[in-house]
DNA sequence: TCATGAATTGACCGGTCGGCCAGTTAATTG
DNA sequence: CAATTAACTGGCCGACCGGTCAATTCATGA
């Protein structure tokens, strides 16, 4: 129901329960969750949610589904536009990575409760930013910029883990002794991180 | 209920309902753990849990509790026992907590649980850990043993990190093309984090 | 030995859960 | 302009939720 012209519109309408949906997911999770709760804030009936998604599993699912295909693609734009492999290219690919994180955290935690979940779906999507990443490192190396001793996979999975966990155990870094904020963990990842990147002399 | 003697023994019992709350838990986090499932698990009544621990909320509370006091011992007594930092002992410390994890995966599950809920409790007891690990990596930076260029603090939270999010999100690695197993990405992850740690010439 | 209090039980409470269904309203289409 | 289909509603279902309570069993210590 669009609510300005009093007129029907089931486009919008599952758009509105979809991004109720995937707020209250992100906040508490699956579980916590009620349809009642998504209907609230949606501002549809419950059985509505049901005619149009069948399932709270399903609602779910679509959420999830959303969010992280919406990420991929993103992260697929990002690297797509870079050109030759470098060090510096990989540096920067790291700060773009740890600054989307630091912009969408509703991806971190929607990662977070799929981890929990050992949901197989998102791993998948994830599968080919690796492969397409771990290239580039790959081309790098077989340039001689990086050092060639370590897996490329390993590299891309280092700094992923790297930015993604700063960001899911954030409310422990905080009270952490002499943990600094944001640009300065990234700034002291980047140093060692490239640092042990670069080839043996 | 001692099952072997069928007399009562309240410690047993509250250790049995513990064991049962955590395991369950751990596995399905604390929304989507109901008390029925609790006492089934161990044998009692689901008022038996409430005279003994109150609430579902004490009961969860009590498990993280132990969880990670128990960890946070461990911990301290590892670092503890070792004597003079140098590079060697750093990664002696990231070997000996990465094992850590692998044997405990339950730990690794709770604390991700922890994290969505914005837990402050267990976040407490690292600080005293995170200080003792960074006290050592600033000691062996004065001896020039480490680059000093770096936050000790960072050093400790990248490590932990590293090796947390490789368990945290096992599902997804082991879809990644060309991630190696456990051993491997160790090894790789030691490459580059400690040659980035050693002092620049 | 017997009284006291803790351990333990099962029945029960009000409330919420996800899902279903019959019925109504509004677009679409032939 | 009917007829059909999809959008949408409110009420209801059985199951389950966390929690309470009175009653019972048992260990213990005076």
């Amino acid at each position: 129901m669009n609510t300005v012209t009093g007129t029907r519109d089931p486009d919008l309408t599952r758009e509105r329960i979809l991004e109720a949906a995937h707020a209250l997911f992100v906040a508490k999770g699956f579980a916590a969750v009620s349809m009642r709760e998504v209907a609230a804030r949606s501002g549809v009936t419950k059985s509505l949610i049901h005619h149009h998604f069948g399932s709270k599993e399903a609602l779910w699912e679509l959420v999830k589904e959303r969010a992280f295909s919406a990420y991929a693609e993103g992260q697929q734009a990002e690297l797509r536009q870079a050109d030759a492999p470098d060090a510096a290219l990989l540096t920067n690919a790291v700060i773009r990575y740890f600054a989307f994180l630091q912009a969408n955290p509703e991806v971190v935690r929607l990662f977070a409760w799929s981890h929990l979940d050992a949901d197989q779906s998102c791993g998948r999507l994830d599968a080919e930013l690796v492969r397409l990443g771990a290239e580039r490192v790959r081309q790098a190396q077989q340039r001689g910029l990086l050092r060639a001793d370590v897996n490329p996979a390993h590299v891309v999975t280092m700094f992923v883990n790297g930015c993604t966990q700063w960001f899911t155990a954030r409310t422990h870094h905080s009270q952490w002794p002499g943990v600094g904020n944001d640009q300065e963990y990234l700034d002291d990842f980047l140093k060692i991180f490239m640092e042990g990147l670069l080839p043996r002399t």
